[in-house]
DNA sequence: ATGCCGGGTCCTACCCGA
């Protein structure tokens, strides 16, 4: 079973990308962040021909998450639980196939409109940090992937690429990720590569790509039977090499 | 040293991302 998040900065720009990527690597799930349309702009019918069904929550401009999946599935939410009933951001999407519980997410980054954006990213947290509690409670195999937005540990950015007070690092985000951990979830990359750089983001700016100048903010977070089906976990990064790429990779786990 | 790139949209100067 191939499980796959790809933060694509735009399907309209990257429709052929994700086709391409399908067919090289046949996940049989894949989430997508950032497709930056509403629903009805999302090309279903492309995935379609390859064997897939689609949902997407889509938003005009910004933000907007997929899913597709070879399986039938059924959607549970739109939205993440716990927020204001007046929140529409599309950062959130939650399936249920094959026995498990999926959930895509875009994660609010939290570096703009100053504390208020943060306070906004930490409450997103918080409310993530309890839906991942309350499913665990009933012990179904739960999967939560995605651009989480946050860099766990030091090793997860390259030295220079943030400043210290950057909310990807701030202490407040990397406390609610390990909450996360806490609660019983296994980050699956880190499983599979404990050390060294496992990078899933590059800059379009100052040549970051070239220079390796990365971040690891997108992640994949098993439950424990999961975690104990796990063999395989890595961004693909031959995706930012590719012509007119996503600032993301895609990041593939592979359960037995 | 955040706005160097690259998306988006009120179509074009400005907002947003990480």
């Amino acid at each position: 079973m191939k499980i796959a998040t790809w933060n694509v900065n735009s399907i309209r720009q990257r429709e052929g990308h994700v086709q391409r990527w399908l067919q090289r690597c046949e996940p049989d799930v894949l989430f997508l962040q950032e497709i930056k349309c509403e629903t009805a702009a999302f090309p279903a019918k492309t995935y379609e021909a390859l064997g897939y069904t689609t949902e997407a929550v889509g938003q005009k401009s910004y933000n907007g998450v997929a899913v597709l999946t070879r399986q039938p599935f059924t959607v549970i939410h739109r939205a993440l639980p716990g927020l204001p009933e007046d929140d529409a951001q599309a950062r959130y999407i939650e399936i249920e196939t094959a026995g498990m519980t999926l959930i895509g997410i875009y994660l609010p980054n939290g570096n703009s409109r100053g504390e208020e954006g943060f306070a906004y990213k930490l409450a997103w947290m918080d409310c993530l940090i309890a839906r991942a509690k309350a499913l665990l409670e009933r012990d179904i195999p739960l999967v939560i992937t995605g651009d989480f937005n946050v860099c766990p540990t030091d090793d997860d950015f390259a030295p220079g690429a943030l400043s210290p007070d950057d909310a990807l690092v701030r202490l407040e985000s990397r406390q609610r990720f390990r909450s996360l951990i806490w609660s019983g979830l296994t980050d699956a990359v880190r499983a599979i590569h404990p050390h060294g750089a496992q990078y899933t983001f590059w800059d379009y700016q100052a040549g970051a790509w070239q220079r390796d100048l990365g971040l690891r903010i997108d992640h994949a977070l098993l439950s424990p039977t999961l975690a104990q089906r796990l063999f395989a976990a890595a961004p693909d990064r031959e995706e930012r090499a590719q012509a007119q790429p996503s600032d993301h990779v895609p990041v593939m786990i592979e359960l037995s």
